[in-house]
DNA sequence: GGCGTATTGTGAACACTGTCCACATACCGT
DNA sequence: ACGGTATGTGGACAGTGTTCACAATACGCC
Protein backbone atom coordinates (compact mmCIF):
# COMPACT_ATOMS: atom_id res chain seq x y z
CA UNK A 1 0.00 0.00 0.00
CA UNK A 2 2.85 2.70 -1.35
CA UNK A 3 -0.35 5.08 -0.63
CA UNK A 4 1.87 8.56 -0.34
CA UNK A 5 0.58 10.07 2.35
CA UNK A 6 -1.62 13.27 1.32
CA UNK A 7 1.67 14.97 0.38
CA UNK A 8 4.10 15.53 -1.73
CA UNK A 9 7.14 12.55 -1.30
CA UNK A 10 7.43 9.43 -3.41
CA UNK A 11 10.15 7.50 -1.99
CA UNK A 12 9.36 5.64 1.32
CA UNK A 13 12.00 7.00 3.18
CA UNK A 14 12.38 11.35 3.27
CA UNK A 15 16.19 11.26 3.03
CA UNK A 16 16.55 14.11 5.15
CA UNK A 17 13.46 14.26 7.58
CA UNK A 18 15.74 15.37 10.54
CA UNK A 19 16.61 18.60 8.30
CA UNK A 20 13.08 19.03 6.91
CA UNK A 21 11.46 18.62 10.63
CA UNK A 22 14.18 21.17 12.24
CA UNK A 23 13.36 23.85 9.31
CA UNK A 24 9.23 23.11 9.81
CA UNK A 25 10.24 23.40 13.69
CA UNK A 26 12.27 26.82 13.33
CA UNK A 27 9.61 28.26 10.69
CA UNK A 28 6.89 27.45 13.94
CA UNK A 29 9.20 29.24 16.57
CA UNK A 30 9.79 31.69 13.79
CA UNK A 31 6.05 32.59 13.75
CA UNK A 32 5.32 31.92 16.77
CA UNK A 33 7.41 31.92 19.65
CA UNK A 34 8.27 28.21 21.72
CA UNK A 35 4.55 27.25 22.48
CA UNK A 36 4.04 26.85 18.63
CA UNK A 37 6.72 24.45 18.04
CA UNK A 38 4.41 21.32 17.78
CA UNK A 39 6.00 17.87 16.69
CA UNK A 40 3.31 16.70 15.00
CA UNK A 41 2.56 19.72 13.29
CA UNK A 42 5.91 19.35 12.18
CA UNK A 43 5.45 16.36 11.19
CA UNK A 44 2.59 17.39 8.96
CA UNK A 45 4.12 19.78 6.70
CA UNK A 46 6.80 17.79 6.30
CA UNK A 47 4.29 14.74 5.25
CA UNK A 48 5.01 11.83 7.63
CA UNK A 49 3.79 9.94 10.31
CA UNK A 50 3.54 11.58 13.71
CA UNK A 51 6.20 8.91 15.29
CA UNK A 52 8.65 9.21 12.62
CA UNK A 53 9.72 12.25 14.05
CA UNK A 54 10.81 10.07 17.09
CA UNK A 55 13.86 8.31 14.64
CA UNK A 56 15.63 11.66 14.85
CA UNK A 57 14.79 13.54 17.79
CA UNK A 58 14.27 11.83 21.29
CA UNK A 59 10.91 13.80 21.95
CA UNK A 60 9.15 17.11 21.34
CA UNK A 61 11.30 18.60 24.18
CA UNK A 62 14.56 17.51 22.08
CA UNK A 63 13.44 19.23 18.87
CA UNK A 64 12.35 22.00 20.61
CA UNK A 65 16.23 22.16 21.62
CA UNK A 66 17.27 21.67 18.34
CA UNK A 67 14.99 24.81 17.18
CA UNK A 68 16.43 26.58 19.95
CA UNK A 69 20.55 26.11 19.10
CA UNK A 70 19.33 27.06 15.93
CA UNK A 71 17.77 30.59 16.89
CA UNK A 72 20.65 31.06 19.16
CA UNK A 73 22.78 30.80 15.61
CA UNK A 74 20.93 33.35 13.70
CA UNK A 75 20.98 35.54 16.55
CA UNK A 76 25.22 35.08 17.24
CA UNK A 77 24.92 35.21 12.84
CA UNK A 78 23.44 39.09 13.25
CA UNK A 79 25.47 40.07 16.19
CA UNK A 80 28.60 39.21 13.94
CA UNK A 81 27.19 40.74 11.23
CA UNK A 82 26.71 44.19 13.29
CA UNK A 83 30.10 43.78 15.22
CA UNK A 84 32.22 43.43 11.53
CA UNK A 85 30.41 46.58 10.12
CA UNK A 86 32.44 48.24 12.89
CA UNK A 87 36.15 48.55 11.24
CA UNK A 88 39.44 49.26 13.87
CA UNK A 89 40.28 52.95 13.59
CA UNK A 90 43.27 54.33 15.32
CA UNK A 91 41.15 55.44 18.17
CA UNK A 92 41.05 52.15 20.24
CA UNK A 93 38.66 53.84 22.56
CA UNK A 94 35.81 54.42 19.82
CA UNK A 95 36.13 51.15 18.59
CA UNK A 96 35.86 49.44 21.54
CA UNK A 97 33.27 52.20 22.53
CA UNK A 98 31.85 51.20 19.02
CA UNK A 99 31.87 47.55 19.49
CA UNK A 100 29.92 47.13 22.80
CA UNK A 101 27.43 49.42 21.44
CA UNK A 102 27.21 47.15 17.76
CA UNK A 103 26.33 44.05 20.11
CA UNK A 104 24.13 45.50 22.45
CA UNK A 105 21.96 47.18 19.76
CA UNK A 106 22.42 43.91 17.01
CA UNK A 107 20.75 41.85 20.02
CA UNK A 108 17.95 44.07 20.66
CA UNK A 109 17.06 44.88 16.87
CA UNK A 110 17.08 40.43 16.41
CA UNK A 111 14.75 40.86 19.45
CA UNK A 112 12.53 42.98 17.81
CA UNK A 113 12.91 41.81 14.03
CA UNK A 114 12.19 38.04 15.09
CA UNK A 115 10.68 37.97 18.48
CA UNK A 116 9.46 34.46 17.56
CA UNK A 117 12.99 33.23 17.50
CA UNK A 118 14.56 35.27 20.09
CA UNK A 119 11.49 34.47 22.82
CA UNK A 120 12.62 30.66 21.65
CA UNK A 121 16.07 30.89 22.33
CA UNK A 122 16.03 31.70 25.67
CA UNK A 123 12.73 29.57 25.90
CA UNK A 124 13.88 26.11 27.58
CA UNK A 125 15.88 25.71 30.48
CA UNK A 126 19.57 24.34 28.88
CA UNK A 127 20.57 21.01 30.34
CA UNK A 128 23.50 21.49 32.59
CA UNK A 129 25.33 19.07 30.06
CA UNK A 130 25.27 21.61 27.85
CA UNK A 131 26.82 21.02 24.31
CA UNK A 132 27.14 24.37 22.95
CA UNK A 133 28.56 22.89 19.67
CA UNK A 134 25.57 24.19 17.28
CA UNK A 135 25.17 27.46 19.24
CA UNK A 136 27.43 29.63 16.80
CA UNK A 137 27.41 31.37 13.55
CA UNK A 138 30.12 31.46 11.14
CA UNK A 139 33.06 32.79 13.00
CA UNK A 140 32.26 29.84 15.84
CA UNK A 141 31.33 31.84 18.18
CA UNK A 142 28.23 32.26 20.09
CA UNK A 143 26.52 35.59 21.45
CA UNK A 144 28.14 35.27 24.77
CA UNK A 145 31.51 35.14 23.12
CA UNK A 146 30.87 38.10 20.79
CA UNK A 147 30.02 40.08 23.92
CA UNK A 148 33.44 39.35 25.84
CA UNK A 149 35.10 40.21 22.54
CA UNK A 150 33.38 43.49 22.56
CA UNK A 151 34.58 43.63 26.54
CA UNK A 152 37.67 42.27 26.05
CA UNK A 153 38.56 45.52 23.48
CA UNK A 154 37.34 47.83 26.24
CA UNK A 155 40.36 46.47 28.39
CA UNK A 156 42.67 46.46 25.39
CA UNK A 157 41.58 50.34 25.33
CA UNK A 158 42.12 51.16 28.61
CA UNK A 159 38.02 51.79 28.81
CA UNK A 160 38.22 48.97 31.65
CA UNK A 161 40.12 47.94 34.74
CA UNK A 162 41.41 44.35 35.00
CA UNK A 163 38.70 43.72 37.96
CA UNK A 164 35.85 45.37 36.01
CA UNK A 165 36.57 42.82 32.93
CA UNK A 166 35.96 40.47 34.70
CA UNK A 167 32.22 38.86 34.73
CA UNK A 168 30.95 42.21 32.49
CA UNK A 169 29.69 40.21 30.11
CA UNK A 170 26.81 39.10 32.78
CA UNK A 171 26.15 42.71 33.68
CA UNK A 172 25.80 44.06 29.79
CA UNK A 173 23.91 41.40 28.92
CA UNK A 174 21.42 41.03 31.30
CA UNK A 175 20.62 45.08 31.36
CA UNK A 176 19.94 44.09 27.28
CA UNK A 177 18.10 40.77 27.51
CA UNK A 178 16.18 42.21 30.15
CA UNK A 179 14.96 45.26 28.03
CA UNK A 180 14.08 42.42 25.15
CA UNK A 181 12.30 40.33 27.06
CA UNK A 182 9.81 42.89 29.50
CA UNK A 183 9.65 44.02 25.51
CA UNK A 184 8.43 40.78 24.05
CA UNK A 185 6.68 38.82 26.92
CA UNK A 186 6.43 41.45 29.31
CA UNK A 187 4.57 44.74 30.81
CA UNK A 188 6.23 46.87 28.08
CA UNK A 189 4.56 44.84 25.62
CA UNK A 190 2.68 48.10 24.16
CA UNK A 191 5.34 49.98 23.80
CA UNK A 192 6.28 50.82 20.75
CA UNK A 193 9.31 49.37 18.94
CA UNK A 194 11.12 52.95 18.07
CA UNK A 195 10.75 54.06 22.27
CA UNK A 196 12.39 50.26 22.79
CA UNK A 197 15.09 51.38 20.10
CA UNK A 198 15.34 54.80 21.93
CA UNK A 199 15.57 52.75 25.73
CA UNK A 200 18.30 50.29 24.07
CA UNK A 201 20.64 53.63 23.20
CA UNK A 202 20.65 54.62 26.60
CA UNK A 203 20.41 51.60 28.05
CA UNK A 204 24.07 50.96 26.32
CA UNK A 205 25.63 53.58 27.17
CA UNK A 206 24.22 53.18 30.80
CA UNK A 207 26.18 50.24 30.71
CA UNK A 208 29.52 51.64 29.56
CA UNK A 209 29.66 54.27 32.20
CA UNK A 210 28.40 52.16 35.28
CA UNK A 211 30.52 48.81 34.04
CA UNK A 212 33.88 50.73 35.18
CA UNK A 213 34.26 51.38 38.72
CA UNK B 1 -21.78 26.71 55.69
CA UNK B 2 -20.40 25.74 52.26
CA UNK B 3 -16.97 24.12 53.57
CA UNK B 4 -14.28 24.24 50.74
CA UNK B 5 -12.62 20.77 52.25
CA UNK B 6 -10.01 19.79 49.88
CA UNK B 7 -11.40 16.15 49.74
CA UNK B 8 -14.96 15.90 48.87
CA UNK B 9 -17.50 18.76 49.34
CA UNK B 10 -21.04 17.69 51.83
CA UNK B 11 -23.03 20.78 49.59
CA UNK B 12 -23.60 20.83 45.90
CA UNK B 13 -22.15 24.61 46.01
CA UNK B 14 -18.63 24.70 46.98
CA UNK B 15 -18.97 28.82 47.79
CA UNK B 16 -15.86 30.00 47.01
CA UNK B 17 -14.45 27.56 43.77
CA UNK B 18 -13.18 31.01 42.04
CA UNK B 19 -10.48 31.60 45.26
CA UNK B 20 -9.89 27.93 45.54
CA UNK B 21 -8.99 27.18 41.78
CA UNK B 22 -6.82 30.14 42.21
CA UNK B 23 -5.19 29.28 45.15
CA UNK B 24 -4.82 25.99 43.74
CA UNK B 25 -2.94 27.58 40.08
CA UNK B 26 -1.23 29.79 42.50
CA UNK B 27 0.72 26.63 44.23
CA UNK B 28 1.19 24.88 40.93
CA UNK B 29 2.74 28.10 39.66
CA UNK B 30 4.75 28.27 42.84
CA UNK B 31 6.41 25.15 42.14
CA UNK B 32 6.57 24.36 38.96
CA UNK B 33 6.20 27.94 37.18
CA UNK B 34 3.83 29.36 34.33
CA UNK B 35 3.25 25.79 32.69
CA UNK B 36 2.58 24.01 35.70
CA UNK B 37 -0.90 25.69 36.20
CA UNK B 38 -3.19 23.42 34.55
CA UNK B 39 -6.98 23.90 34.53
CA UNK B 40 -8.02 20.13 35.11
CA UNK B 41 -5.52 19.71 37.74
CA UNK B 42 -6.91 22.39 39.81
CA UNK B 43 -10.39 21.19 39.64
CA UNK B 44 -9.14 18.18 40.77
CA UNK B 45 -7.17 19.38 43.39
CA UNK B 46 -10.43 21.14 44.90
CA UNK B 47 -12.53 18.17 43.72
CA UNK B 48 -15.02 19.27 41.10
CA UNK B 49 -15.70 18.67 37.93
CA UNK B 50 -13.46 20.20 35.07
CA UNK B 51 -16.06 22.13 33.50
CA UNK B 52 -16.40 24.05 36.62
CA UNK B 53 -14.05 26.25 36.37
CA UNK B 54 -15.57 27.40 33.34
CA UNK B 55 -18.02 29.29 35.67
CA UNK B 56 -15.67 31.28 37.35
CA UNK B 57 -12.87 31.89 34.66
CA UNK B 58 -13.51 32.52 30.62
CA UNK B 59 -10.53 29.69 29.80
CA UNK B 60 -7.27 28.67 31.34
CA UNK B 61 -5.43 31.27 30.19
CA UNK B 62 -8.05 33.24 32.32
CA UNK B 63 -6.89 31.47 35.31
CA UNK B 64 -3.36 31.62 34.38
CA UNK B 65 -3.77 35.45 34.41
CA UNK B 66 -5.64 35.41 37.57
CA UNK B 67 -2.31 33.70 39.11
CA UNK B 68 -0.11 35.99 37.10
CA UNK B 69 -1.63 38.80 38.63
CA UNK B 70 -1.25 37.21 42.28
CA UNK B 71 2.27 36.31 41.62
CA UNK B 72 2.90 39.68 41.08
CA UNK B 73 1.38 41.15 43.80
CA UNK B 74 3.73 38.96 46.00
CA UNK B 75 6.41 40.55 44.33
CA UNK B 76 5.10 43.83 44.90
CA UNK B 77 4.73 42.81 48.89
CA UNK B 78 8.47 41.81 49.12
CA UNK B 79 9.56 45.26 47.74
CA UNK B 80 7.97 46.86 49.63
CA UNK B 81 9.08 44.95 52.87
CA UNK B 82 12.44 45.73 51.57
CA UNK B 83 11.95 49.17 50.99
CA UNK B 84 10.00 49.83 54.13
CA UNK B 85 13.28 48.41 55.85
CA UNK B 86 15.35 51.54 54.89
CA UNK B 87 14.67 54.55 57.18
CA UNK B 88 15.04 57.94 55.82
CA UNK B 89 17.65 59.60 57.74
CA UNK B 90 19.49 63.04 57.02
CA UNK B 91 21.32 61.95 54.39
CA UNK B 92 18.97 62.13 51.84
CA UNK B 93 21.84 60.57 49.39
CA UNK B 94 22.17 57.27 51.11
CA UNK B 95 18.36 57.13 51.52
CA UNK B 96 17.72 57.25 47.70
CA UNK B 97 20.48 54.92 47.14
CA UNK B 98 19.30 53.18 49.67
CA UNK B 99 16.31 52.68 48.60
CA UNK B 100 16.79 51.86 44.82
CA UNK B 101 19.49 49.10 46.38
CA UNK B 102 16.63 47.58 48.06
CA UNK B 103 13.87 47.60 45.25
CA UNK B 104 16.51 45.77 43.22
CA UNK B 105 18.08 43.23 45.69
CA UNK B 106 14.40 42.52 46.78
CA UNK B 107 13.48 41.83 43.22
CA UNK B 108 16.50 39.49 42.94
CA UNK B 109 15.56 37.64 45.89
CA UNK B 110 12.30 37.05 45.07
CA UNK B 111 13.22 35.69 41.80
CA UNK B 112 15.87 33.55 43.48
CA UNK B 113 13.71 32.37 46.50
CA UNK B 114 10.07 31.58 44.51
CA UNK B 115 11.47 31.29 41.20
CA UNK B 116 8.23 29.52 39.79
CA UNK B 117 5.93 32.26 41.19
CA UNK B 118 8.66 35.14 39.44
CA UNK B 119 8.76 33.29 36.05
CA UNK B 120 4.74 33.05 36.35
CA UNK B 121 4.75 37.02 37.06
CA UNK B 122 6.15 37.52 33.85
CA UNK B 123 5.52 34.71 31.61
CA UNK B 124 2.16 35.83 29.67
CA UNK B 125 2.17 38.60 27.32
CA UNK B 126 -0.06 40.83 29.33
CA UNK B 127 -3.65 42.13 27.55
CA UNK B 128 -3.37 45.13 26.14
CA UNK B 129 -6.75 46.13 28.73
CA UNK B 130 -4.47 45.67 31.25
CA UNK B 131 -6.57 46.29 34.60
CA UNK B 132 -3.68 46.35 36.96
CA UNK B 133 -5.93 46.49 40.17
CA UNK B 134 -4.80 43.40 41.60
CA UNK B 135 -0.95 43.57 40.81
CA UNK B 136 -0.63 45.82 44.13
CA UNK B 137 0.66 44.80 47.52
CA UNK B 138 -0.58 46.06 50.74
CA UNK B 139 0.27 50.00 49.61
CA UNK B 140 -0.70 49.15 46.95
CA UNK B 141 1.58 49.97 44.72
CA UNK B 142 2.84 47.68 41.56
CA UNK B 143 6.60 46.97 41.09
CA UNK B 144 7.17 49.29 38.78
CA UNK B 145 5.83 52.34 40.96
CA UNK B 146 7.98 51.07 43.86
CA UNK B 147 10.46 51.46 42.09
CA UNK B 148 9.75 54.77 40.77
CA UNK B 149 9.13 55.66 44.39
CA UNK B 150 13.19 55.18 45.00
CA UNK B 151 14.02 56.92 41.69
CA UNK B 152 12.01 59.82 42.54
CA UNK B 153 13.74 59.42 45.47
CA UNK B 154 17.24 60.08 44.21
CA UNK B 155 15.72 62.68 41.90
CA UNK B 156 14.99 64.42 45.35
CA UNK B 157 18.43 64.00 46.37
CA UNK B 158 19.58 66.03 43.09
CA UNK B 159 21.25 62.19 42.07
CA UNK B 160 19.45 62.30 39.17
CA UNK B 161 18.90 65.08 37.06
CA UNK B 162 15.20 65.54 35.88
CA UNK B 163 15.99 64.70 32.38
CA UNK B 164 17.49 61.13 33.46
CA UNK B 165 14.62 60.98 35.86
CA UNK B 166 12.22 60.72 32.38
CA UNK B 167 11.98 56.54 31.85
CA UNK B 168 14.59 55.75 34.28
CA UNK B 169 12.08 52.92 35.34
CA UNK B 170 12.87 50.74 32.14
CA UNK B 171 16.57 51.09 32.30
CA UNK B 172 17.03 49.94 36.14
CA UNK B 173 14.09 47.42 35.68
CA UNK B 174 15.69 45.78 32.73
CA UNK B 175 18.78 45.48 33.86
CA UNK B 176 17.57 42.76 36.72
CA UNK B 177 14.92 41.37 34.89
CA UNK B 178 17.38 40.35 32.21
CA UNK B 179 19.95 38.96 35.40
CA UNK B 180 16.82 37.45 37.00
CA UNK B 181 15.86 35.49 33.80
CA UNK B 182 19.17 34.78 32.47
CA UNK B 183 19.20 32.18 35.82
CA UNK B 184 15.83 31.07 35.94
CA UNK B 185 15.12 30.33 32.18
CA UNK B 186 18.44 31.04 30.54
CA UNK B 187 21.85 29.82 30.12
CA UNK B 188 23.18 31.59 33.67
CA UNK B 189 20.68 28.82 34.82
CA UNK B 190 23.59 26.70 36.11
CA UNK B 191 25.11 29.43 38.13
CA UNK B 192 25.10 29.39 41.82
CA UNK B 193 22.76 31.62 43.78
CA UNK B 194 25.71 33.25 45.60
CA UNK B 195 27.49 34.23 42.05
CA UNK B 196 23.86 35.83 41.05
CA UNK B 197 23.59 37.84 44.01
CA UNK B 198 26.93 39.18 44.01
CA UNK B 199 26.50 40.10 40.51
CA UNK B 200 23.12 41.91 41.50
CA UNK B 201 24.89 43.85 43.67
CA UNK B 202 27.18 44.99 40.82
CA UNK B 203 24.26 45.26 38.81
CA UNK B 204 22.29 47.74 40.80
CA UNK B 205 25.88 49.89 41.29
CA UNK B 206 26.02 50.35 38.01
CA UNK B 207 22.99 51.35 37.30
CA UNK B 208 23.44 53.84 39.78
CA UNK B 209 26.76 55.26 38.31
CA UNK B 210 25.09 54.81 34.65
CA UNK B 211 21.98 56.20 34.79
CA UNK B 212 22.87 59.36 35.72
CA UNK B 213 24.60 61.36 32.51
C1' DG C 1 -44.34 29.84 52.52
C1' DG C 2 -44.10 28.39 47.72
C1' DC C 3 -42.49 28.74 43.15
C1' DG C 4 -39.98 30.34 39.00
C1' DT C 5 -35.46 31.54 37.57
C1' DA C 6 -30.73 32.53 37.28
C1' DT C 7 -26.50 30.54 39.08
C1' DT C 8 -23.44 26.91 39.62
C1' DG C 9 -21.73 22.17 39.16
C1' DT C 10 -22.02 17.46 36.31
C1' DG C 11 -21.44 14.05 32.45
C1' DA C 12 -20.35 12.97 28.12
C1' DA C 13 -18.17 14.16 24.27
C1' DC C 14 -14.70 16.30 20.81
C1' DA C 15 -10.22 17.71 18.99
C1' DC C 16 -5.76 18.14 19.96
C1' DT C 17 -1.23 16.97 21.92
C1' DG C 18 2.93 13.78 23.09
C1' DT C 19 4.27 9.07 23.21
C1' DC C 20 4.58 4.01 22.93
C1' DC C 21 3.91 -0.56 20.63
C1' DA C 22 4.04 -3.75 16.90
C1' DC C 23 4.68 -3.97 12.16
C1' DA C 24 6.12 -2.74 7.24
C1' DT C 25 9.39 -1.04 4.16
C1' DA C 26 13.66 0.26 1.91
C1' DC C 27 18.53 0.59 2.05
C1' DC C 28 23.30 -1.54 2.78
C1' DG C 29 27.17 -4.44 3.64
C1' DT C 30 28.58 -9.11 3.38
C1' DA D 1 21.47 -12.31 -3.18
C1' DC D 2 20.05 -11.82 1.25
C1' DG D 3 19.62 -10.83 5.92
C1' DG D 4 20.05 -7.05 9.20
C1' DT D 5 19.14 -2.51 10.34
C1' DA D 6 17.77 2.00 9.90
C1' DT D 7 13.61 4.38 8.88
C1' DG D 8 8.59 5.27 8.30
C1' DT D 9 3.42 3.56 9.31
C1' DG D 10 -0.86 2.46 11.88
C1' DG D 11 -3.13 2.10 15.82
C1' DA D 12 -3.56 2.96 20.36
C1' DC D 13 -3.39 5.40 25.05
C1' DA D 14 -3.28 9.12 28.45
C1' DG D 15 -3.71 13.83 29.17
C1' DT D 16 -5.14 18.52 27.99
C1' DG D 17 -8.56 22.48 26.92
C1' DT D 18 -13.22 23.20 25.66
C1' DT D 19 -18.22 22.81 24.47
C1' DC D 20 -23.02 21.12 24.90
C1' DA D 21 -27.01 19.59 27.17
C1' DC D 22 -28.62 18.72 31.67
C1' DA D 23 -29.23 18.61 36.95
C1' DA D 24 -29.07 20.59 41.39
C1' DT D 25 -29.19 24.47 44.13
C1' DA D 26 -29.88 29.20 46.01
C1' DC D 27 -32.36 33.37 45.65
C1' DG D 28 -35.94 36.79 44.77
C1' DC D 29 -40.58 37.76 44.25
C1' DC D 30 -45.41 37.03 44.94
Amino acid sequence: MPKATSTKRKTFRHGDLRNALLAAGLEMARKGGPDAVVLREATRQVGVAPNAAYRHFANQADLLDAVRSACISQLAAAIEAELAAVKAGRDKKLYARRSLMAVGRAYLCFAMREPGMFRTAFSVIPDIHGDNKANTASLGLNPFQLLSMALDRMLDAGLLSKKDRQGAEFLAWSSVHGLALLKLEGPLHAMPVEAIEALGERLVQMVERGISQ
